[in-house]
DNA sequence: TCCAGTCTGTGCGGTGGCGAACGCAATAAA
DNA sequence: TTTATTGCGTTCGCCACCGCACAGACTGGA
């Protein structure tokens, strides 16, 4: 198994840029490696980076003062993480962690604020997702209050499935229960239905999708909202 | 009891506008009555107008689609309903309702996107303002996942607290079940065992704050965390 | 003054997720 | 090969919240 090319390209944002932008921002674009677990940024520190991921997912989460954690929001390479830079309050109260091992490209922040207030089509770009952002934000709050932890797993599992290549996580069920905020074993449970059902196969680490359309008719209506909030919002560029 | 005096600099944004932007806004500015359970926006409708509530809250939520709902995000004195019109979307997928009968003022929704396009300072105080509202987003999702119906009460109670004059909501508990996406008899227990308390007093669709200290002991961290940060991003100008 | 509608109190069984504890198997390290 | 670690399976009691049903209490209107 090698390593994915490192272009940024891959992510949808940079590749959606106008050439001017495109030609500028690349000698700026430092290419990084994400490993699992690493933190991005710390809540309430100010932040140095943006991050462009490419074949990383990343998770927003708060984590509350007795150390348990939700999760509020996942980035891949649909997006960006770091948005309060240039939402104007230079930090926020969550943390940023890598969901999923992988590579991505980051700009420093001054470079980051001073393109976004040329007040263009970049800026412009960036708030529209920033708003899908928001949508999934807010769908998250409604499926924590009314859906099955099952319901949530397949919201969860669909989510990440949309921001990476294969159809393998790698991923523990312990980690996916920090993620959702609920116990492992509330997620052993769930994950065992699925298999049973034949949607996944996992072990040791590793979740295999088999069947995708499988999940789509379990999964709670949150899902499709926040997908066809992203797709409204950050059309398909036809750059490369 | 008269009716408030409808002041545009009752609200927060109106208020921290540099001169020019009063000015020229001023004339645009209309006052509308915003009477409980007035529907601002629906879910994916284009936005005709952005709202400055003074007197009035508004709650985001959104409607399922067995029609239960939730609340994302409450909105008052302190800001602003329809940010999807300058992010970009023109549209949510929520729904705007008046929570509790006010005024406001109103400005047209191609007026408000000419006035952010200027890129000046109001751009920049509209952004900090959605950065403070994704946060309370945010903590609602976190709060739904791990907190009690009682300590979310008290959050629900001191969000509105903060958004009005007085210390008497005109609020029935069935209201308030429906915008924290819960039973309403759920809601009658926890007002018992805060009445019981002392801390609030209720009757027929009036709730009456005592004790708003006790209030703040009793709440989770959500609360703070999201008070802190619409202070840290809207400090108070000094204007009037 | 009486009725109808609204608001709150209460009780019941059901269930989904919690907390803790322990067993087991597969992998990695020695 | 043995040992330690990691990831998953299972159980058991517990509690908060759900859905439903109904009773009382207050209010406004005819």
């Amino acid at each position: 198994m090698m390593a994915t090319s490192p272009d940024p390209k891959e992510n949808h944002l940079l590749a959606a840029l106008p050439d001017a932008e495109w030609q500028r921002w690349l000698p700026q674009l430092e290419l990084v490696e994400m490993p699992l677990g690493q933190v991005l940024y710390e809540s309430g520190t100010n932040l140095k980076h943006v991050y462009f991921p490419t074949t990383a997912i990343v998770s927003l989460l708060y984590v509350m003062e007795n150390g348990t954690s939700a999760e509020i929001a996942v980035v891949g390479n649909e997006g960006l993480v770091g948005i309060s830079l240039f939402m104007g309050g230079e930090s926020t109260p969550s943390r940023a962690v890598v969901q999923s091992a992988g590579h991505g490209f980051r700009l420093k922040a001054q470079l980051m604020k001073d393109e976004f207030n040329r007040a263009g089509p970049v800026m412009h770009l960036l708030l529209r997702y920033t708003q899908a952002l928001i949508t999934q934000m807010a769908q998250t709050a409604v499926c924590n209050r009314h859906h099955s932890l099952d319901q949530q797993l397949c919201r969860w599992l669909l989510l990440s499935l949309d921001r990476m290549k294969g159809l393998e996580l790698v991923m523990t069920q312990e980690l996916i229960a920090n993620m959702l905020g609920v116990r492992r074993e509330g997620v052993t449970e769930a994950a065992h239905k699925l298999q049973e059902a034949g949607l996944i196969r996992y072990a040791r680490g590793h979740i295999s999708v088999l069947d995708r359309k499988g999940l789509e008719k379990r999964v709670c209506e949150c899902y499709a909202v926040v997908k066809k909030e992203y797709d409204r919002l950050l059309p398909e560029k036809l750059a490369t």
